[in-house]
DNA sequence: GTATTTACCCAGTTATCTGGTAGGTAATAT
DNA sequence: ATATTACCTACCAGATAACTGGGTAAATAC
């Protein structure tokens, strides 16, 4: 499994808030209810979006979060990558001091590489927008 | 991570078991030692690819595993799949009992159905005679 | 037949990840 | 002051990954 809950769930709260009246503040446990997501869990997530710029917060009463983009500026991938840490496939293409040690040998790496850069590029062309346009 | 080293261990035996002379049987110490994975963790996979009939073995001395077919008779996805159980990204497009209960109206679901043929495809692209190749 | 070499089987282990939960603090509006 | 909201720290149970150990069964060599 590539995409685990938390980048699945971050993805349909941004579509959610997508549809909500421009520049209104929805508060989390309007989102937990209607995405019918653990709010306790839900709020890991928001925290990480919040942090990273990808919505605004702000808190009391009235408050919650909203996007600060038009749906068209978040790719799929900037949010997964986000939550998810890393979209990679497979540890093998990691560089640096994780690298595998058969890097030089390894007859499949060519083809992990290009797995990698396929998924990637799969992400990175579909926005916010698209989810919900349903393009 | 969606190939474990389970498939990518499976992987590396398949193409070194295609190096090797045609019609001789290869013993499970001698690509252990080859390829650098713990022996005992390599009995696991090769019992998978033996009993799925991806390669033939032989027990006593002179034993071993070996390919009953050419290089690209086996596709790299029918050899992840057995291993991995599955190569699906995300648990979404499940079908049966384990269907997700918002498919009917999950905004990303298309996203995830069309990721997992493109997964599919590539992987079903390729063989074994292409890793031995680098094409 | 006995010893050796091999595959095959079953069970346990350690570490990490997933998907949460519990309880409290800080900021904002009324 | 109170209610509402976001934010923070910590914990937890179950699953999975990646092995490890201790055997048994089959085939060959002597």
């Amino acid at each position: 499994m590539i995409v685990s809950t938390k980048g699945r769930y971050a993805l349909r709260v941004m579509v959610y808030l997508a549809q909500q009246s421009p520049g209104a503040y929805i508060p989390l446990k309007q989102v937990a209810e209607a995405e019918e997501i653990s709010q306790k869990y839900l709020e890991a997530i928001m925290t990480i979006l919040s942090k990273a710029g990808m919505v605004e917060a702000v808190h009391g009463k009235g408050g919650g979060y909203r996007l600060n983009r038009p749906p068209e500026g978040y790719t799929v991938g900037s949010i997964l990558k986000l939550t998810e840490g890393s979209l990679a496939p497979v540890s093998c293409t990691a560089e640096g001091p994780a690298a595998c040690s058969r890097s030089d040998c390894c007859p499949a790496l060519p083809m992990w590489e290009k797995l990698d850069r396929m998924i990637d590029g799969f992400f990175e062309s579909i926005t916010i927008r698209d989810l919900l346009t349903g393009t």
